[in-house]
DNA sequence: TTTCTAACA
DNA sequence: TGTTAGGA
């Protein structure tokens, strides 16, 4: 990157990740909750989503669909990244 | 107007 | 998970 042109990167606030994953409000904060992802907060602690955010959902989305839970995926995901 | 947290059905 | 109350 070049800090000398951007400090910020791409952010959505929850309504475009509701849009770009098919996800409910709901399944963003409590997959948020349950610790499958961290988003950042930026204002008034609103969720500030990165694309990287938004991949991470489209990962979480499809393991939901393959009918995994919430707890199973929190394992699949601490077994594959361990990440901040 | 949009989003947030907590809590109840 | 849906939905609502009450606030920032």
């Amino acid at each position: 990157m070049d800090p000398t042109v951007s400090k910020k990167q791409a952010c959505f606030p929850i309504r475009v990740v509701m849009e770009m994953t098919n996800l409910t409000a709901r399944q963003i904060r409590y997959y948020e909750e349950q610790g499958l992802i961290k988003p950042a907060r930026n204002d008034g602690n609103q969720r500030m989503f990165s694309l990287e955010d938004i991949e991470r959902f489209r990962l979480i989305k499809s393991y939901i669909e393959r009918g995994i839970n919430v707890a199973g995926i929190k394992t699949i995901l601490a077994t594959n990244v361990r990440d901040l």
